[in-house]
RNA sequence: GCCGACGUAGCUCAGCUGGUAGAGCAGCUCACUCGUAAUGAGCAGGUCGUCCGUUCAAAUCGGAUCGUCGGCUCCA
């Protein structure tokens, strides 16, 4: 038998027979570390200990100390859930387990009731005595008619159906522990006792491939860890999590109400206004410089423009329409604003030299969302975006996509949010246009991307129904995946409402069309800001930005003209004169995330100073003087700085 | 829309097997006039989401409905 090298991280390399596995390459490595193996890592890729090794290769040993050996122990926690399953509900048929979630497993099950919260206890408390039992998980090469009679004799039917679906020439293995059997890839950890910990965390219905005319099923979501403790650390994150909620938050703060009498639909407050309004501001100031200017078109539509745009047919039930006043007139209430943009195109001639032309719209939109995606101010019926279409000519595409990158970063860098990602979405099965002028604009897209120095993710089948497009994907502080700026080109409308314009050449051309959101929809974008941020805005933000507190009643009227001199440089000021203790409404202001907090008392009325305080700092800052706290404050007003002061 | 859970004061929640509601915080009043995250006392606040039903009696049990949450699906 011939042999094989293994190159260790540290450089140092090993020689094995051929056909050694894993977990022996960690045993020659030493006793401790192959005990505590979870699995290994060869180019990246996470590989069962099991299995055996083939050609020269470049290896790691996975632990638990490594964040990929959670992954291992989470994906062997998904099988200890079915078995605990399979143990209490014999009859129940398993599907499949999935654990590409942030330090979440999932499991799914077909019953004959969907599990109550008592029958997860008493899951989990199967689980646990599994996790004693410590069975060794062992993993076993089987040919496909092997496996299809194992599954077969063993009654799982969705076992079978999703082995078929398992391509022709791989490899099928399954993994056992003690009596229980799964298909699966791996990796798994060698014994149950090496998954420390388990929680299960909630069930829900779903669908057999997600399709919603099979088979109804069960799902379980848990999480494991090597320890209890690394558990009661997660739990303890979640319950952060839970807290930045921005359901809770946005109350909290007295930014927005949700009522019963508006389903999916915002009351703004005052607070969540200036927010909003300063989000809004934010943007419009930008416009002038990358070339945009700002238009407003109707709320309400004759359906004849959705339906030369395709939405009437692909949304239609997804839109509010009603009969207009006059015989047979119907109407479409706005729930985008791009067949407005094209029809508005449409309306006069247009010459190369207008070109581009970026039109912007802050408009409200309605969709009639499905009662069962509406979250919080997250997804919701009323909304809008900051929304524009830009008509150009198709060799000016790659340069308004890297102009688009570059306003995308500008506003996120302002806004403190860093590490954007790039995807392109690729044709989807229901698309408008020619499959070739597809082709064309995914490959000047992913050029683009990787034009401006992002490396570039391909999502396929998941563009818009009229166009490919560029997603931003940023990732919050909790970990969690959100999609904010968008850019996409389409190439189904500007045909459908024939638009035009003159090049050069004096013959008409049909012009390219993008449409495009930094911010996506406001509502959304502010509800992922306040998880994000726990609800402590940078200081151009905040509803108020600055609260002064008199220590007693006779230093009032000297706060007073502190707020009154900030107020009128366009900083927003106020007094919390209450008759409470300095530090009870310290406290206040904290909880009510005021960024700067300004003491007036006997020493400053006389020295004509404050004495300022950051939010969430343990100490006052030096007093300074009124002028010099209001010109620095107008300042960072001006520059949308985070904090108040340096 | 589908599956599951939940809905009690402005907020967070308690209220066991049916006997017509309770706390903390917030609010209001009074006293205190205070130096960097909770001063004290008092007052007020709810037809228990809504509707039907079971019962001598329903926040509590059953049904429907609306809403919310967790998922699925969807996302122009």
């Amino acid at each position: 038998m011939s042999g094989l090298t293994v190159t260790l991280p540290d450089g140092k390399t090993l020689e094995l027979e051929s056909g050694a596995t894993v977990l022996e390459v960690a045993e020659r490595i030493g006793p401790g570390l192959a005990r505590a193996a979870l699995a290994g890592r060869i180019g990246g890729k996470l590989v069962d200990l099991r299995q055996p090794l083939s050609g020269d290769v470049e290896l790691e040993i996975v632990t638990a100390r490594d964040p990929a050996g959670g992954e291992v122990i989470r994906h062997s926690a998904e099988h200890v859930m079915a078995d605990a399953v399979k143990r209490l509900f014999p009859s129940a048929q398993v599907d499949a387990g999935r654990s590409d979630h942030a330090e979440k497993f999932q499991y799914d099950f077909l019953v004959d009731e969907p599990f109550t919260p008592e029958d997860l206890e008493r899951i989990e408390k199967e689980m646990d005595s599994i996790l004693a039992e410590d069975a060794r998980f062992e993993r076993q090469v089987l040919s496909r008619q092997e496996a299809a009679d194992l599954f077969r004799s063993m009654g799982e039917e969705l076992k079978l159906s999703r082995l078929a679906d398992i391509p022709e020439d791989d490899v099928i293995t399954v993994f056992r522990h003690g009596d229980f059997v799964d298909l699966c890839r791996g990796p798994h950890v060698q014994h149950a006792g090496q998954i420390g910990a388990v929680k299960l965390l909630e069930s829900s219905g779903t669908y057999f491939r997600g399709d919603e005319s099979g088979p109804k099923l069960q799902r379980i979501y848990g999480t494991a860890f090597a320890s209890r403790k690394e558990l009661k650390a997660h739990l303890h994150r979640i319950e952060e999590a839970r807290k930045r909620d921005h359901r809770r938050v946005g109350v909290e703060l007295g930014l927005f109400h949700m009522d019963a009498l508006a389903p999916g639909s915002p009351f703004y407050l005052p607070k969540g206004m200036v927010l909003y309004n300063s989000l809004v501001r934010f943007i419009q100031d930008l416009y002038p410089r990358y070339g945009y200017r700002e238009i407003q078109t109707p709320q309400l539509f004759r359906s004849d423009v959705f339906k030369t745009s395709g939405h009437y047919e692909k949304f239609h039930d997804d839109m509010y329409w009603f009969e207009g006043s006059d015989e047979g007139e119907e109407l479409g209430v706005k729930a985008m604003n791009c067949p407005g943009h094209c029809h508005l195109f449409s309306t006069t001639k247009h010459s190369y030299r207008e070109l581009p032309i970026r039109w912007a719209e802050f408009s409200r939109l309605h969709r009639n969302e499905r009662s069962g995606t509406l979250n919080g101010i997250t997804r919701v019926r009323s909304f809008a975006q900051d929304d524009a279409h830009i008509f150009c000519e198709p060799e000016q595409i790659p340069e308004e996509i890297e102009s688009f990158f570059r306003m995308t970063s500008e506003v996120y860098t302002t806004l403190g949010l860093e590490g954007l990602e790039m995807a392109v979405s690729t044709r989807p099965e229901k698309f408008l246009g020619e499959p070739s002028d597809w082709d064309q604009a995914e490959k000047t897209l992913i050029a683009s991307v990787e034009g401006a120095g992002f490396s570039c993710r391909i999502k396929p089948g998941d563009g818009a129904f009229y166009g490919p497009k560029v997603e931003a994907d940023f990732r919050d502080v909790l970990g969690r995946a959100w999609t904010l700026a968008t850019i996409q080109v389409d190439v189904g409308m500007p045909g459908r409402f024939g638009l035009r314009y003159v090049g050069r050449d004096g013959e008409l051309h049909q012009p390219a069309m993008l449409h495009r959101a930094v911010l996506g929809s406001l509502e959304r974008f502010i509800g992922i800001y306040i998880e994000h941020t726990g609800g402590d805005f940078p200081f151009w933000l905040s509803p108020i930005q600055v609260l002064a507190l008199p220590i007693a009643d006779r230093h009032a009227p000297r706060a007073r003209e502190i707020r009154a001199a900030l107020v009128s440089v366009g900083v927003r000021a106020e007094v919390d004169d209450r008759s409470e203790t300095l530090g009870f409404r310290i406290r206040d202001a904290e909880k009510q995330k005021i960024p700067l907090t300004l003491v007036i008392g006997d020493e400053e009325v006389e020295r004509g100073t404050v004495s300022p305080r950051l939010r969430k700092s343990k100490q006052a800052m030096d007093a300074m003087s009124a002028e010099a706290l209001v010109s620095a404050l107008r300042e960072a007003n001006a520059e949308r700085r985070p904090k108040p002061l340096a």
